[in-house]
RNA sequence: GCCCACGUGGCGGAAUCGGUAGACGCCACGGACUUAAAAUCCGUUGAUCGUAAGGUCGUCCCGGUUCAACUCCGGGCGUGGGCACCA
């Protein structure tokens, strides 16, 4: 369908000023959508002869409505997918839905919905809203974790965890609600305070579901250096101090009158002769027993308890500490010090006791000054003398050792090695290696997640449900009003018999953590529709994933458990690779301002009302206070709903401001009037586009023309091609962008510039080059529009089957280069040579410009420094 | 508190390896077209001094390295994210 221009003679009209067909988006996005499902066009099969490309993103939970931070994400790796099909790879690119978890049996507590009936028609929405953004999903695949299927598969890889000892119980804290009886997250625990009940909440030991992540920590660690040049620098040195390996010491003080010892872990075995006193956790059991039989350390315990279980709750806290009265003997010196019971430090790291060195420790040394503790200073900085009554905070830095005896003189590094080697001579104390991380607590107290398939009987203890008898169903029957432990109050649920023993036995009522879900869903979708776990042939095939996008407020926890969860997989043979993610692209946030009101809370933008500089509340005038950009959320009525632009403006628009606003690892402040403008440029490259197609038909230029506008034309055509082409691998989508847009313009002031009569065949071919790079250059950013043009433009073959634009390298030599000449680094001239001028001809002609003469007026040139094709420096006195 | 980032015009951002600061876009202003409006097109747009040519200043702040610093180093200020039961 070749729409060849009429030229009748004497027509006045150009055709650039015919009434051209307007570029209407709902129109063209719904054709190519029904195109694409009907034709299957994104299917994803394995073949054995062309190269795969695993393209992942992180699956949303199902809350109902897409926000603008899922727009992000899945536009960044829609561009990716595409881009990768275009150059020719076998493109797996699937979506499913994260659907166990906390909103749905908040919903079901507030409106009565039953958890599975409000998260499907949650799926249903939100698979209408991603449809209608042009994503290129294999939609065969789709997976949701609440599925039964998908809950049976997962409790069959927790028993092959479990076989392989990776599986344990043990006691662990929670923040546990008096009044609601039931376990609250962090995010559950405001101030303190239940966020239902309002109650003041407690720390309570259960008994949970571990799985065995410090088995791995060492491959964890050491696993990162092969992502050294696939994932950020950033997400990998948070993980790798998540992980936190540290090299110490670990000795035992005795205690004054006493068999039993405390024994302490230090990374910092250089300061022991500073120790001043000791600090033992509130749960430490030394510290249970004196409560014991004391009330006020008991108080004091109890006091400890009502924090909270967050490490930043904990860490916050004002150094408090309860004296036990109790004497620690120091191994070295024989020297007494005090135990105390201290708020501030962990039960789950180390021993949970420490020696304590304010002189050299920021903690300790705040607890030294409220308490009145000596501060002794054992390192000494270089050039300066501590004095402790002086110190204003501890001295954390290298020097060298004083009042340490034997080790005095010695480089505090050096230091380290020789005490450690003195403790383990004395045989009190041993070089040992530490971890901050911690074993991962599966257990969740709640309905809406997988059931964990263990079974107590009273005669054989825990009893792993056999696999034939998977799954262990959720029940549906449940009543939900946010106390208590849903399944644990279930009438018959949990009642069992013993499969060893045949006796009456319960059921496990605690549920996985949904990070379980998400830990292997990526396996998963290699073989959505296999009977059983995984198809090991075709997880293979895929596997590892080339390049995984998602938020960066993932950068720990989930990447960690999914990458610790594929080698535990590994290792039962379930997959080959040892890192399941090859590359990571974590994108920033995106943000908008808040507003709240002293009385109304947070308020949504049309509530508030302008007037000079500052708002104000339209219901109680009251001065609003503007947050800087916030994470979009809900809560604090900052939300943009994404539907309201792609309705308005379609999703080309908003894919395209999307990518156009920011690279996407930083954050984007959202604001409204850069759409105008990305709706501006496709109306821009529509009408262009449309132009051409009316054109004479030349096939595209592919050599280089004689004319010096069109060699100019041609050459800014492929300096394009190569610049999008490597902007896109290196993820900078925006600078890709206004590449083209920048093409556009340059297609459009030719156009411009050349009368109608003045084209050349050669013209039209250069011009038609141009409007096909444009078009398949821009299609995975905005795919509906330019296979429309694709179309337009005379081409029977889909747009998503093409391959990506050669670069012509003789169209990137360039003839002349422009050089910039500075006098003692300023820039003072710019000078045009050809591309082979010599450093000497570049020197005369730098020396002939005026500026360049004035300047060197009675100065003496010491030096000149020439950058090759860039500039040229002369250095005077 | 600890860990990790980020800070460039009125705004989003660009400058890829230490080498032209402000590409591209938004906003604003001026003009063309139109009976008018919308749309579109053309132009101006970091600050400051100057009629102009041109000069000076300028990438959060202070200091350093370098012929040359948005970029590297040290110190500070500010903003954002994570902190193990939100996902």
């Amino acid at each position: 369908m070749f729409h060849y221009l009429q030229k009748a003679s004497g027509n006045p009209m150009s055709e650039r000023e015919r009434v051209r067909e307007k570029y209407n988006p709902q129109a063209i996005e719904s054709k190519w959508q029904n195109f694409w499902e009907e034709q299957q066009s994104f299917r994803a099969v394995e073949e054995a002869e062309r190269e795969k490309y695993y393209l992942l993103v992180m699956f949303p939970y199902p809350s109902g409505r897409i926000h603008m931070g899922h727009v992000r994400n899945y536009t960044i790796g829609d561009l990716l997918a595409r881009f990768q099909r275009l150059r020719g790879k076998n493109v797996l690119h699937p979506m499913g839905w994260d659907a166990f978890g906390m909103p749905a049996e908040n919903a079901a507590i507030q409106k009565g919905t039953h958890p599975r009936t409000w998260t499907y028609s949650n799926i249903e929405a939100m698979r209408r809203e991603l449809r209608s953004m042009g994503l290129s999903y294999d939609w065969q695949r789709e997976l949701a974790t609440c599925d039964p299927q998908y809950a049976h598969w997962e409790q069959e890889l927790f028993l092959k965890l479990y076989e392989k000892g990776l599986v344990y119980r043990k006691l662990s804290q929670v923040n546990w609600d008096p009044v609601d009886q039931t376990v609250l997250a962090n995010e559950q625990v405001i101030d303190g305070k239940g966020w239902r009940s309002g109650a003041v909440v407690e720390r309570r030991e259960l008994s949970q579901w571990f799985l065995k992540i410090t088995a791995y920590a060492e491959e964890l660690l050491d696993g990162l250096r092969q992502l050294e040049n696939g994932w950020p620098e950033t997400v990998r040195s948070m993980q790798s101090h998540w992980i936190g390996k540290s090299h110490g010491l670990e000795f035992a003080f005795a205690i004054e009158g006493s068999d039993e010892t405390l024994p302490v872990y230090t990374t910092r075995p250089d300061t022991v002769m500073g120790v001043t006193f000791c600090s033992i956790a509130a749960e430490h059991p030394l510290a249970r027993r004196i409560a014991s039989a004391n009330g006020a350390a008991q108080a004091f315990i109890q006091a400890c308890q009502s924090v909270g279980t967050s490490e930043e709750a904990i860490e916050r806290l004002e150094k408090k500490g309860f004296p036990t009265g109790l004497q620690a003997i120091h191994p070295l010196t024989g020297e007494r010090v005090p135990i105390f019971i201290a708020n501030f430090v962990l039960m789950n790291y180390g021993t949970g006791a420490v020696m304590a060195v304010p002189a050299h420790d920021q903690r300790d040394f705040e607890f030294a000054r409220t308490y009145r503790l000596p501060i002794r200073v054992v390192i000494q900085p270089p050039g300066v003398t501590l004095d402790p009554a002086e110190m204003s905070e501890a001295y954390t830095g290298p020097g060298v050792l004083c009042h340490s005896g034997p080790f005095d003189g010695l480089e505090n590094e050096t230091a380290k090695e020789k005490i450690i080697a003195a403790f383990v001579a004395q045989k009190v104390g041993n070089a040992t290696t530490q971890y901050r991380l911690r074993d991962w607590g599966i257990s969740r107290q709640r309905y809406w997640g997988n059931p964990i398939p263990m079974i107590h009987c009273p005669q054989c203890g825990i009893v792993p449900v056999p696999v034939e008898q998977l799954p262990v169903p959720l029940p549906d029957d449940v009543e939900l009003t946010g106390s208590g432990n849903p399944l644990a109050r279930h009438p018959t649920w949990k009642q069992t018999s013993c499969p060893r023993c045949s006796t009456a036995a319960v059921r496990e009522t605690d549920t996985m953590d949904t990070f379980a879900e998400s830990s292997w869903y990526f396996l998963r979708y290699c073989c959505a529709d296999h009977d059983g776990p995984l198809d090991v042939a075709r997880v293979n095939h895929w596997m590892p994933v080339d390049q995984y996008v998602g938020g960066i407020e993932h950068a720990v926890l989930h990447l960690l458990y999914a990458r610790f969860f594929h080698k535990a997989l590994r290792d039962c043979g379930l997959v080959a690779c040892d890192e399941p993610f090859s590359r990571l692209l974590t994108q920033g946030m995106v943000r908008k301002d808040t507003f709240r009101c002293p009385e109304h809370g947070w308020r949504y933008p049309e509530e508030v009302r302008q007037q000079a500089d500052a708002l104000y509340c339209l219901q109680c005038n009251a001065r609003i206070q503007v947050g800087r950009n916030e994470k979009m959320s809900k809560s604090k009525h900052n939300v943009v709903d994404p539907n309201d632009i792609i309705q308005g403006y379609g999703a080309d628009t908003a894919r395209l401001f999307m990518l156009f606003a920011a690279p996407p690892e930083q954050d984007l402040e959202w604001n409204d009037s850069g759409v105008d403008g990305a709706w501006r440029f496709l109306n821009r490259l529509w009408r262009l586009i449309l132009d051409v197609a009316d054109l004479p038909y030349q096939p595209p230029a592919r050599t280089m023309p004689e004319q010096a506008d069109l060699r100019a034309l041609r050459s800014k055509t492929h300096e394009t091609i190569d610049k999008v082409s490597r902007d896109v691998q290196r993820f900078q989508f925006n600078t890709a962008i206004s590449a083209v847009m920048e093409l556009v313009n340059a297609a459009n002031e030719w156009q411009n510039a050349t009368q109608e009569g003045q084209r050349t065949p050669e013209g039209l071919a250069v011009l038609r080059e141009v409007a096909e790079s444009a078009v398949l250059l821009l299609n995975p950013f905005v795919p509906h529009i330019t296979e429309e043009l694709w179309h337009r433009l005379g081409h029977a073959q889909p747009l998503c089957q093409q391959r990506w634009p050669e670069v012509d390298a003789e169209a990137l030599q360039r003839e002349s280069i422009t050089l910039v000449i500075q006098v003692n680094g300023k820039l003072r001239a710019r000078l045009t040579v050809a591309a082979e001028a010599t450093p000497e001809q570049i020197e005369a002609a730098a020396l002939a410009e005026p500026a360049v003469q004035q300047q060197l007026l009675n100065r003496t040139i010491r030096n000149r420094i020439l950058v090759p094709g860039r500039l040229l420096n002369f250095v005077v006195n």
